[in-house]
DNA sequence: ATTCAAACTTACCTTAACGTAAGGGTAGAG
DNA sequence: CTCTACCCTTACGTTAAGGTAAGTTTGAAT
């Protein structure tokens, strides 16, 4: 078992689904769900098959629930996700770059969206009490 | 033909899916889905089958726009509508002022959400700004 | 080492709320 | 009557979950 364990110079925090539930405020089947859909692979398995997370699956899943109410389908999430990941690597990447700015567009006219129905909400909630 | 139109002393402006759609912002498959599950019934047909809607169905239409992104489901929004009618009628019902209080409890609850998730969008695209 | 409860897995099924396509009818202006 | 914009229905498909059941894994406690 000791020749197939990574080595443990990796001190980063493992995380089973549970925990990434409770940080996210997502179902574990939702998470499950974006495993299955590649949105998010877990980074690895335990022997027994059980999911493990890392701190950057974390983050990535953080902004995953930013992106959801916005409106994007998953695919649209794991396409900027990448896109954002070549631009780490690579920030004079034309096409990435093309695709940021478009996406960035998009998140602004979904974001205003939303502050409207947020703006419409309140107003109905307001005439709800009226009653 | 003028033997079968409805008496002209109904002065209320008819208007077509296509008017409400535009109305609302909602897609005409939207409305004749909601149509079709009894949420808003047109009012009434053409003769040639045409839903024909009144001021008062787009009101109502109104209001399901606005508490479709708080995610309630067609059916407690149908629900609500007709709670809101029967204590229209009789304030003092009390079984429809218990289901009011507890729509808005949840509205609010969800509205809660919907800031939170404005938040968290204005940050995302914030962080997508300095990428 | 053993036990056990909590946590996890897969696989299959279901659902809500539409979108799309195909084919056809209506309404009203000219 | 013609024509164009609008509308209708039906049926199938899509997306993003959610539920459930049966079986396995994990890790703390003993």
């Amino acid at each position: 078992m000791d020749e197939s364990t990574p080595a443990p110079a990796e001190a980063a925090p493992r995380m089973h689904i549970g925990d990434i539930a409770e940080a996210t405020g997502l179902s574990q089947r939702t998470i499950r769900h974006y495993d299955e859909v590649g949105l998010l692979p877990a980074t690895t398995r335990s022997e027994g098959g059980f999911r493990i997370y890392t701190p950057a699956d974390l983050a990535r899943m953080l902004v995953i629930r930013s992106m959801k109410p916005l409106g994007f389908t998953l695919e649209e999430m794991g396409s900027l996700l990448d896109t954002v990941d070549t631009l780490a690597g690579d920030p004079q990447n034309a096409p990435a770059r093309a695709l940021l700015a478009d996406y960035l567009q998009r998140a602004t006219e979904k974001r205003n969206k939303l502050a409207l129905n947020l703006e419409r909400a309140d107003k109905f909630i307001e005439d709800l009490r009226g009653r």
